[in-house]
DNA sequence: ACCTGAACACCGTTCAAGT
DNA sequence: ACCTGAACACCGTTCAAGT
């Protein structure tokens, strides 16, 4: 039995790290079978073609987020769905490609039926059934994997946008016209969603997600108590 | 003064209609050229590069949201941003692939000022300043704009995925090994994020859209509640 | 079973040349 | 100022041929 020269686990290896250098942009069938020192049709044989590869990526990279959660059964649902967001996040942050490429991609493959059962065990826990429970699952994962998606847009979009240059207009405002954003503008000037000029990766929005998981989770408690009173 | 052949405004439209029909992959600088009877450079002239055309037909179906909102001032901020959103959702149907698109590329342009100074405005009457304003705003525009990009996943992925393959996978998970979601298989199946086997037009979430954007909105009150308590 | 090498049918973008 | 036509440097994917 002589050694394989190449298999799938390596193929999705150095897709992740091609995607971790180059972006999805660079990310090239091409410059894949190079950096594994073979051909293009190889990589079509171990693993299938560009969207298969990349959604064989995103399924290594979201089952590493589960490797790192606290225990399910012991841990209140609130705490849980915490440490879960805040640890897909960073995943994402580590291969910000993927979350470019996941949000629009979140198929209905059941990629990871044991994960999946985590999460929607933790709802059920919390208190959601039957409808309920799909309402706040769809809720939450939408939310978090939407919202990590926008916060992480690449600093350096395809256009030829300039930094300099949106940071002026930015600041340029004038108080009479746009009274609310010049009057609050030292918090939202680089740190708010159509207001940044840099990337999620360079310009981490950390106190705006912060808020955002607690508004979600605070939002589940308000619909647990009217749904029980 | 003899009348132009073509000018941007012209392109920006045939452009819209071009992922109307053809979605994102299918929308090519060759192919918009061919609608307008002219030529691929003629575009870079009037408009510039594929990035800034989509980038000029995502702000216009931006524009057109604030067209049919109620007034800022006379409407309450909760009654107004839930307005916004079915909006914005609404107006994401119409065009699935400015959805697809704009997710990752939400970036720092300041597109349209009028309309953020209208959300920000928003936010301050509701009883948000200074940094909790900038918060909240992240809070409520990256779960959105997040949440719609989420579900509106096409249905046909360039993966070769097949929805009854992949319909019969979900059905056939084991009640031994997955309690819960077996237990709620009917409100799962086809009806929530990563179980289902159609995209976001073919098959949209509306109850599941009905209940993020009351619990965002319920959350923001916890949190307006918790910070003048 | 696994890989090579070449080919096919495309792309986005640039640019000299026209009017 | 605006458009043509062609070219450059790429793509993803397929396929016959090798071992």
């Amino acid at each position: 039995m002589p050694e394989q020269a190449i298999n799938a686990d390596e193929v999705v290896g150095a897709a992740l790290d091609l995607l971790d250098d180059v972006g999805l942009h660079g990310f090239t069938m091409r410059a894949l079978a190079q950096r594994l020192g073979t051909y293009p049709a190889t990589i079509y044989w171990h693993v299938g073609s560009r969207g298969e590869v990349l959604s064989a990526a995103s399924a290594r990279v979201l089952d590493s987020v589960f490797a790192d959660l606290p225990d399910p059964t012991s841990t209140p649902w609130d705490a849980w769905l915490d440490a879960f967001a805040r640890g897909y996040r960073r995943q994402m942050q580590s291969h910000p490609a993927i979350a470019a490429w996941g949000v629009t991609h979140f198929e209905a493959r059941v990629p990871a039926p044991d994960d999946l059962e985590i999460i929607v065990g933790v709802f059920a826990r919390a208190g959601f059934h039957g409808e309920a429970l799909a309402l706040a699952y769809n809720m939450f994962l939408g939310s978090l994997i939407g919202w990590v998606g926008v916060e992480l847009i690449a600093d350096d979009p395809e256009l030829g946008s300039d930094p300099e240059q949106m940071e002026g207009s930015v600041r340029a405002l004038d108080a009479d016209d746009y009274p609310t954003i010049v009057a609050n503008l030292d918090h939202l000037a680089n740190h708010a969603i159509a207001f940044r000029w840099q990337g999620g990766i360079a310009n981490p929005l950390d106190a705006a997600f912060d808020f955002a998981v607690a508004t979600w989770i605070a939002g589940l408690r308000a619909q647990l108590a009217s749904r029980s009173g």
